[in-house]
DNA sequence: GCCAATATGTAATAATATAACATTTTGAGA
DNA sequence: TCTCAAAATGTTATATTATTACATATTGGC
């Protein structure tokens, strides 16, 4: 069984703090997923100067559920379920040309890894999946 | 229909070059993922003396198949498969104790993937999957 | 042997992430 | 309301990962 579930509980958006809620709001407002020094440099006139003002606020979020990691990216992405709507281990589908992230989900893949996770007896604590590719706009285009 | 054939050939070891060779047998000899700056590391006594000379041979490990990068650790590992026996997309499941890597294949996964891209019309270049956790030695230990 | 493709050497720099330490804010309980 | 510990923040420095740019050397088909 996976223990994906971990930290699935979202927390009210008002609870966020400053500097949270102003991480949050900017990938919220993004169309692709953003760097930690991306971010902070669009927050430079709302007073961030650190990096660690960003990464330690990417780690709240992150734990709440509310942004995800893109490993393969080193970037970060709101979480495109709504709120409220916790999920275990979920897909991305990464466009190369636009950047654009599809999180999906399916149950059948997150079982079956499961289940070779319980066969070998290892305990998993995070699954990660990431498609890279070009979308269907992009391919037409 | 995924992509993920596309660098499947592999290539005689004997075509490795120099530098390729060295980055292979210190990834084979290790025993757990290696980032290229440890590698760097391992062989200064081989005359290795910047990064890009371990980038490269990398570069060209993992083009051939050879050498799989886990995007979730920045780290490579050299291909758990026999040698010509060529795989598509792969699992990977690493212990975060001990670094231990497993990597395996589950067609099914690959399929259902390989259909929400096609569903989506999707182009799938790479497909990145990795389970982090613990592995059974070390949940007992 | 010629020559283009490939590989290598090296320095500089970019991009991503954390360590260490000081200070401030928050909020539960006395 | 006061107290105090936990959490959040501010700031500087540093560690880690990766690439750009350019020069030189090696390889292998022709
Ligand atoms: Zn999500
Ligand atoms: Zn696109
Ligand atoms: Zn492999
Ligand atoms: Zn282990």
């Amino acid at each position: 069984m996976s223990n994906d579930h971990k930290h699935d509980h979202r927390h009210d958006l008002s609870t966020l703090t400053r500097n949270q809620a102003f991480v949050f709001e900017t990938l919220q407002n993004a169309k692709a997923p953003m760097s930690a020094y991306t971010i902070l440099d669009e927050l430079r006139d709302d007073g961030f100067r650190a990096p660690l003002q960003v990464y330690r606020a990417l780690d709240k979020l992150v734990e709440m559920g509310l942004v995800h990691r893109l490993e393969s990216l080193n970037a970060f992405v709101a979480c495109d379920h709504p709120e409220g709507d916790p999920h275990g281990a979920i897909a991305f589908a990464i466009c190369e040309d636009c950047g654009q992230v599809d999180e999906f989900a399916d149950d059948e893949i997150v079982a079956r890894l499961g289940n070779w996770a319980k066969t070998k007896k290892f305990r998993l604590d995070k699954t990660i999946i990431e498609l890279r590719g070009t979308c269907e706009t992009c391919a037409n285009a």
